[in-house]
DNA sequence: TTGTACGCGTTATCAC
DNA sequence: GTGATAACGCGTACAA
């Protein structure tokens, strides 16, 4: 590979004149930069990122961390992501945590040891409190998730009353054994705990009374929907509706009410979560919540980018508004 | 951010000492030995990757290269890379060209300016004769692409076959007016070559000759599915099966077939290629042609650190088989 | 407008 | 075993 210095060699002049050429500099005469680009041509010459970066250039990369990018909702996020980056000039970085607290750490180290400069996490697996003492070698944003306790930049939706509208909606169709599924444990203060409160204020509203029996907790695929459809149908007080929290979810339950004969949404009402482009092959079509996934993908990036330009950029909360998206499965 | 120096400094050792410490060499002596760790931790220090890969030590991210990440195919093998990737202690730049040439040539700079050690290539958008030249950078492998004119290690599906055993299991059921949708124009040479020679071969075998009015040419969405069912239905001469290339095409002519209240399989047969998730979400489940991505993965990137290691290994094809999924579309 | 010389942080070489 | 020191390739004060 050839340097900076075979190009002075050839060209007859410095170094300096050279790195003054490559990077633009002012004040150089037509015909030495000349010389210079030519010389650079003749040997095929690149610069050294790694010699540059050393030196006190800036890198251009970013890291997003995902829990697991085959899910549709997390593949058109990094999609959203890496377009915006790319239009910005920076690479993308990704990883998938798969949910795991050591995989996270050691993404998160490549922030220290400065292999990127930025990172969006759209998942986030250990303790704030472990996590935070990374922010002191680079920007981390917080994309979909988010703890009160961090002080970062967050980009997120607003799923309390993505659950509400949802909740609200099937209300409005006339139900009012309505069940629910989250993805955590319908705890207070745990996973899913806005849509929770979505849920329970959206039932309040309407003066109904939550029936424990059709709460499905730590509920996240296919096969849980199927499994949740035939617990339904066991009880002796059947639900008339249900809220999924995913389309996964909610397809595994049309598939299996299918399969025991039970019709949606004469039988059970479903509602999805996502607007997945599975929502439009189920038949019937999911009604179901649209995310403005796009929309935070951008916001995410755009936020990563002023933290890094600018360090002590303001500390933005961004909350993205969802939409119902009314088919057929209601 | 401190550097070895400081540490050097702290622990009142040298330099060459750190390095030896942090490098794991033999012949230090214990005490000083943690005489360094004590103080490495105390300033919170991390070797710096640029200085190190500056000096010489080889650096560890290699580049993906696809189409689009939100197509369930190309996430699933971005997925198995990833995760075969992290095993082998390489990080995963990831990069879509959008079937952009020119976004393709600029990720190939990456491999020449060494921000990447090797790139897997599940999409090329140019010509060979374009991109051969990077191969001097570093080494590419080719992923469920190939072109006879290239020499590089290539890990591919087995499509002649793919295509051959989804018609003949049409055949075997009884149908001889099929239908074939393919994403290029039904040449000699060009995209979908070799599943066009499947079908074909599948259709001498079985004494059929091609209807070229159920030839659909560039298909490529749900949309487009749905587009080809009208179609079908509105010839005189009609299908009684259609092989669609991909189960997102196929899911188009099963909703468009609902809605015209065409049944699947009595009065069309439906056959997708893929196997993806939504295979299963379909109503009737989609008999599919499943190919083996995980494994595709996991192949390109041993291939890929084969040659990364050993600039003069071997060029290998690898072929891996795709199997005949049978559900209930056909 | 151009060249000289130094330093970025690390590791390998060579002495001791 | 350990410590100077050079070298990796580049960018930039400083001098000219």
């Amino acid at each position: 590979m050839p340097t900076i210095s075979d190009v002075a060699k050839l060209s007859g002049l410095s170094k300096a004149t050279v790195s003054r050429v490559i990077n633009n500099h002012p004040y150089i005469s037509k015909e030495k930069r000349e010389r210079v680009e030519q010389a650079m041509k003749e040997l095929g010459y690149v610069p050294n990122p790694y010699a540059r970066r050393l030196r006190g250039t800036l890198t251009s990369t970013i890291g997003v961390i995902v829990p697991r990018i085959v899910n549709p909702f997390f593949s058109y996020l990094i999609n959203s992501i890496e377009q915006s980056a790319f239009k910005n000039n920076y690479q993308v970085l990704m990883f998938q945590s798969n949910e795991n607290k050591e995989k996270e750490l050691y993404f998160l180290n490549l922030l220290k040891n400065r292999q990127v400069d930025g990172i969006v996490m759209a998942a986030i697996e250990n303790d704030w409190e472990v996590i935070e003492p990374y922010t002191q070698y680079g920007p981390i944003v917080l994309c979909n998730e988010y703890l009160n306790k961090a002080n970062v930049p967050t980009v997120r939706l607003d799923q309390v009353k993505g659950a509400y509208i949802g909740i609200r909606h099937l209300i409005e169709k006339g139900h009012t054994k309505i069940a629910y599924c989250t993805g955590g444990l319908f705890a207070e203060d745990g996973k899913d705990k806005d849509r929770n409160k979505g849920y329970q204020q959206a039932l309040e509203e309407a003066g109904l009374t939550i029936n424990p029996n059709w709460i499905f907790i730590n509920k996240h695929t296919m096969e849980d929907g199927k499994s949740v459809l035939k617990k339904m149908m066991a009880m002796s007080d059947r639900p008339t509706a249900i809220f999924t929290g995913s389309d996964e979810i909610a397809a595994g339950v049309i598939i299996a009410a299918k399969q025991k004969g039970v019709r949606v949404p004469e039988d059970v009402a479903v509602i999805g979560f996502d607007d997945q482009p599975a929502a439009e092959m189920i038949d019937p079509k999911l009604t179901t919540i649209r995310q403005p996934i796009e929309e935070m993908g951008e916001k995410a990036v755009e936020q990563l980018i002023l933290q890094m330009n600018n360090n002590g950029a303001a500390v933005e909360i961004i909350e993205l508004p969802v939409e119902l998206q009314v088919r057929d499965s209601t």
